[in-house]
DNA sequence: GTCTATACCTTGATAGAC
DNA sequence: GTCTATCAAGGTATAGAC
């Protein structure tokens, strides 16, 4: 893929998750960008092709963190998650999930269909990891793993909208409480350079 | 307040929670009701105007149902928010401050401004409850009750994203695992008379 | 209060030269 | 591959008649 594909591809993941998919423009990407309009739709035929593409990245970058992690405790895997989520509230940007969930009725079926995919996927990663932990006992909680892996997504989730209104202390503080929940010890954030998962 | 007015407030609502703040239109209003442009422009001079409107309407509403169930425990009163979020999701529509804190950083500073005080009067009242509960026995949980309530009132948010891309099941089984970690009985929800809360 | 008509801007997208 | 130029459509907002 080519230098400019990519930074395309990079400049749009940000736009997504801080404007929203709607409210980002061909305009912001040419503003920042030494690119012209057309150049873009050169590369990404239509909105829905460059939307499309930014989440196949995504979940590249997610599967090969699956992978690379496999053989990491499920607990420190889920603080690992936690931590990249972490990147994302410093530089108040929500995550892609959390940006393109709440647009969902907008857009083209194309990406709603990613979308599900997206949202399934990360599921499943997370049920595998509180699953693992249980099995290792480092992680303690009852009820289904896939249950309490939905309210850990969500939680993430969600931590990154409030954090932009309500401020940063309300992912420490909510991340605190979930490691707390599942019996584990705290972790601490370290800024890290941006490489945004999720 | 004229009746007119009222309705396109209340149908500004359901848009702003179905197809998000920017991505719905004055002419999404005039499709649906018999009510041109500038009409709307008459009641609400700018978009910003409509939806700071909205959300007022919704805070009114959110006190009044602080008033009035003030009296209930505080597990009752958690499980009647939740009851309300349920009505959300069977329609689709996630909740006001989903809705807004996903598009926070598009919003004119009056909007903003308005949705931190939106958030920060929600999180007060979840924060009451669960403080209530724990006082009257019925609710059981460590840590502080305001970052439970972070943890509660993201995942009421979430479970709106999450049902709309993997199915209403997903807020059930939230729900259920909430009032599990909180050490109370589960609850039913009815479907009630459109009427959403927050 | 509501209408018609319109101004003015931004949007995603295309054509064709280089 | 990238540009300039342009398009049609849709966005918010306003003026003025009724």
């Amino acid at each position: 893929m080519s230098a400019t594909k990519e930074d395309i591809l990079t400049l749009a993941d940000r736009l997504i998750r801080t404007k929203g998919f709607n409210a980002f423009s061909y305009a912001d990407i040419s503003g920042i960008m030494e690119v012209r309009n057309a150049a873009i739709h050169y590369h990404f035929p239509t909105k829905e092709d460059l939307g499309i593409q930014v989440i196949n990245r995504e979940m590249e970058r997610v599967n090969r963190r699956r992978r690379d992690w496999g053989h990491l405790p499920g607990d420190e895997q889920i603080k690992r998650i936690m931590e990249s989520f972490f990147g994302n509230s410093r530089q108040g940007m929500i995550c892609l999930t959390g940006a393109l969930t709440s647009a969902y009725d907008t857009l083209a079926p194309g990406m709603q269909e990613k979308v599900v995919y997206m949202c399934n996927s990360i599921l499943a990663w997370v049920t595998a990891c509180l699953e693992k932990g249980r099995d290792e006992m480092s992680l303690h909680f009852q009820g289904k793993a896939r249950d309490r892996a939905l309210l850990l997504m969500s939680g993430l989730s969600s931590s990154l909208l409030l954090s932009r209104v309500l401020g940063n202390a309300v992912f420490d503080r909510m991340m605190e409480q979930f490691l707390k929940d599942l019996g584990t010890s705290p972790a601490k954030w370290v800024e890290k350079e941006p490489d945004w998962l999720i």
